[in-house]
DNA sequence: AAACTTTTCAACCGCTCAGCC
DNA sequence: AGGCTGAGCGGTTGAAAAGTT
């Protein structure tokens, strides 16, 4: 991939997400690729070929991309007009970040449904499924530093007890991929160790396998055992920026509902996945990043902590 | 101010599925 | 039934922006 000097007259790459229409370039500088006798363009759009592209669909409708490029000319391949069209040039697409709803909506979403990014898309429209998956990828890493949980524990129950009557369902209606979740013999139980839980205080839970879905775990039966936080990794930890919550909409719940953080961090049983690096320094230097200590599960999960 | 690191997000790739012949 | 094709999905990459030292 080629995104090389990607400013053009609109200055598109450099919009901010919330302010971009597209990141279409007037330069024609993508990557070129020879298939089949035909050379088909990679990289970002432009905008004259965004104009091609709606102009096709105007015309011709969605679907059949692999039509677009003998019927407009546009040197992309069908996947690549679908894409920019599904991510950037179709109607009613929200721009801008997520609303607290809007997050608050995927983790619940996650929680039940795992890394089903078009489904999720499905319940929040105008975003599209890859909008979607980068803030999910997003999100896993901060909570990884921050040593927080993916998951506020309201979302671990109310994904069980939903689960519980969906899998039912599920099973018998069957989609197939999606019950791979949730089928017993399919789960394999990630190497997380689970460290003095109680189902009755509560879940907080982070897994280092962000596919596996809080339900499923949840159906296995593991809340009752043992489990321990994903510890921060090993690397300096950053800043999250001020105005990130990790737990939109739920604080209260997140908060006031956490079963008391300090709860668990007298655990006696610390779990280090191989390749971490420890003795994990916290970075006392890092400054507003910091979660308060009680709020910090993964706190609990440093051998100074 | 410069160098370095981290984050963001558009776009690509490989795979699977569904429909058609 | 098997092969082909198109569409869609999820994972990954990498350039640029943003942040930090």
């Amino acid at each position: 991939m080629s995104h090389t000097s990607n400013e053009s007259e609109d200055g598109s790459r450099m919009i901010q997400k919330d302010q971009a229409e597209s990141p279409s370039t007037d330069e024609g500088n993508s990557v070129v690729s020879f298939l089949g006798g035909g050379v088909l363009k990679k990289g970002p759009w432009t905008s004259a070929e965004d104009a091609i592209l709606v102009d096709y669909v105007k015309k011709h409708g969605e679907g059949n991309w692999n039509a677009v490029q003998k019927h407009s000319g546009l040197s992309r391949c069908g996947k690549s007009c679908r894409l920019r069209w599904a991510n950037h040039l179709r109607p009613n697409l929200k721009k801008g970040a997520f609303t607290p709803e809007e997050e608050q909506l995927i983790i619940e979403l996650h929680a039940k449904m795992g890394n089903k990014w078009a489904k999720m898309a499905a319940h929040l429209p105008g975003r599209t499924d890859n909008e979607i998956k980068n803030y999910w990828n997003t999100r896993i890493k901060r909570c990884q530093r921050a040593g927080l949980p993916l998951y506020p524990p309201n979302i671990c129950f109310q994904s069980l007890n939903e689960n519980q009557t969906q899998n039912d369902i599920e099973f018998s209606v069957g989609d197939k991929r999606n019950n791979e979740h949730l089928q017993p013999s399919c789960f394999d139980i990630p190497d997380v160790i689970f460290d003095n839980l109680n189902t009755n205080q509560g879940l907080s839970y982070m897994s280092p396998f962000p596919d596996i879905l809080v339900s499923s775990m949840l159906n296995q039966g593991l809340g009752s055992q043992d489990f321990v936080f994903t510890p921060p990794t090993s690397h300096r930890l950053k800043q999250l920026r001020g105005s990130e919550n990790l737990f939109p909409s739920v604080h209260c719940n997140a908060t006031c509902g956490l079963p008391a953080f300090e709860q668990f961090s007298s655990s006696e049983k610390i779990h280090r996945p191989l390749g971490v690096g420890f003795p994990y320094d916290p970075d006392p230097g890092r400054k507003n990043l910091a979660p308060p200590a009680d709020l910090v599960s993964g706190s609990h999960a440093h051998p100074n902590g």
